[in-house]
DNA sequence: TTATTTTTTTATAATCATTATAAAATAACA
DNA sequence: TGTTATTTTATAATGATTATAAAAAAATAA
C-alpha cells in the first residue's frame, strides 16, 4: 500500500521520463496512469476504460490498451496476464513450477520444494482460505538464448 | 518426469476412477488423456486437438475443452490459465506478490521477501535466464469465505 | 504564425480462445 | 429391442485483445 505522497512522485517521476523518453503526455495517459496509481484493485483494461468513460465521453478501448502497453514497455505498470495466451494443460498432478520461455512459448517444469511457508504467510496475512498456488518463471530458455 | 510405467498405471488408475463415478470411457477421452500423459510439453487445447486429429478426423474442438473440464474436475489434470480471464494492470512495481479470490475474482497483495533462492534454483536446473517471476495464490477471501 | 510532419486517438473490423446450443450419435439400461 | 441418459459434433456466440485506417492533436520547421 503505497501513500499519496509516493503516488504523487511516481507520477511526476513517469511524467519526466516519458517527456525524456519522447512519448507524449496525453490527457488520456495523464488520466490512465493516474488511475492506476491511485487504485489498489488491480483493475482490467475494461474497468479502466469504464471507470475514464465519464470524465473522457469518447476515449476508446484502444487507447486504454494503446497506453498500458506504453506504460509496461516504459516500466511504469505491470501486467497480469490472463487473456493473451491460452490455457496450457498438465497431468502431471505433482507438485511442481514451470518457468515459461517468452520467445518460444514453451514451458518447463521445475522441481522445487511446496512453498509452505509462504503460503502460510500469505494466507495470514490476507485471509485467504489457499487451495493452490503457483510459481512461475519469465524469461529466455537456453534453446533461445543461444542465438542472437 | 514420470517413467512409462508410472504413466500406464496414471491411466489405468484414472480409467477406474472414472468407471466408479460414471463418467463413460469414449475414444476420444482416453485419446486426450493418454497424450496428456505422454506429452511433456503442457499443451494448450488446439494442440492437442491438432495431435488427435489426424486419428479421431472429425473430432470437435469442443471435445477436447468439454473433456479436459472432466478430467480437471475428476483431479487428473492441471489448468495453467492464461486466456479465460483478463488480464489486470498493477502500477505498484515493488516487488510483491498476489492472491486470487475464485469467488469473487479479487486480487489482494501479499508482502513477502522475494523469492530469489527459488528463482535462482530454478534457473540453475532449467538453463532460463530469469527476466520476472510470479508467485499466485488460489483461493476464497475473507469476504466470501462468510457467506454460504 | 502557418504549414508540414509525426504521434496519438478514435472508430471499427478482425482475430483467437473459449463457451453455449442444439441436433446427431453413442452407450447404458430396462 | 426400445427407451433414456450421456457424449460428440457442428455451429454460433461471447469476450478480450489486436489491427487498421482515418481524424485529431501535438511538435517542428519554415
Amino acid at each position: 500500500m503505497q501513500g499519496v505522497k509516493a503516488m504523487v512522485s511516481h507520477l511526476e517521476e513517469a511524467l519526466e521520463k516519458m517527456k525524456n523518453t519522447g512519448v507524449r503526455i496525453t490527457p488520456q495517459r495523464q488520466a490512465i496512469l493516474t488511475y492506476l496509481l491511485e487504485t489498489m484493485t488491480h483493475p482490467t483494461a475494461d474497468e479502466i476504460y469504464k471507470a475514464l468513460e465519464p470524465y473522457y465521453p469518447n476515449m476508446s478501448v484502444s487507447t486504454v490498451y494503446n497506453n498500458l502497453k506504453v506504460f509496461i514497455e516504459a516500466g511504469f505498470v505491470r501486467e497480469m496476464t490472463y487473456g493473451d495466451n491460452a490455457s496450457r494443460f498438465d497431468a502431471d498432478m505433482t507438485a511442481h513450477y514451470h518457468a515459461l520461455c517468452k520467445v518460444c512459448g514453451k514451458m518447463t517444469d521445475i522441481e522445487y520444494p511446496p512453498l509452505e511457508e509462504a503460503v502460510h504467510m500469505a494466507t495470514g496475512q490476507t485471509g485467504f482460505r489457499a487451495e493452490g498456488h503457483r510459481l512461475e518463471i519469465y524469461g529466455v530458455c537456453p534453446d533461445c538464448s543461444v542465438e542472437k
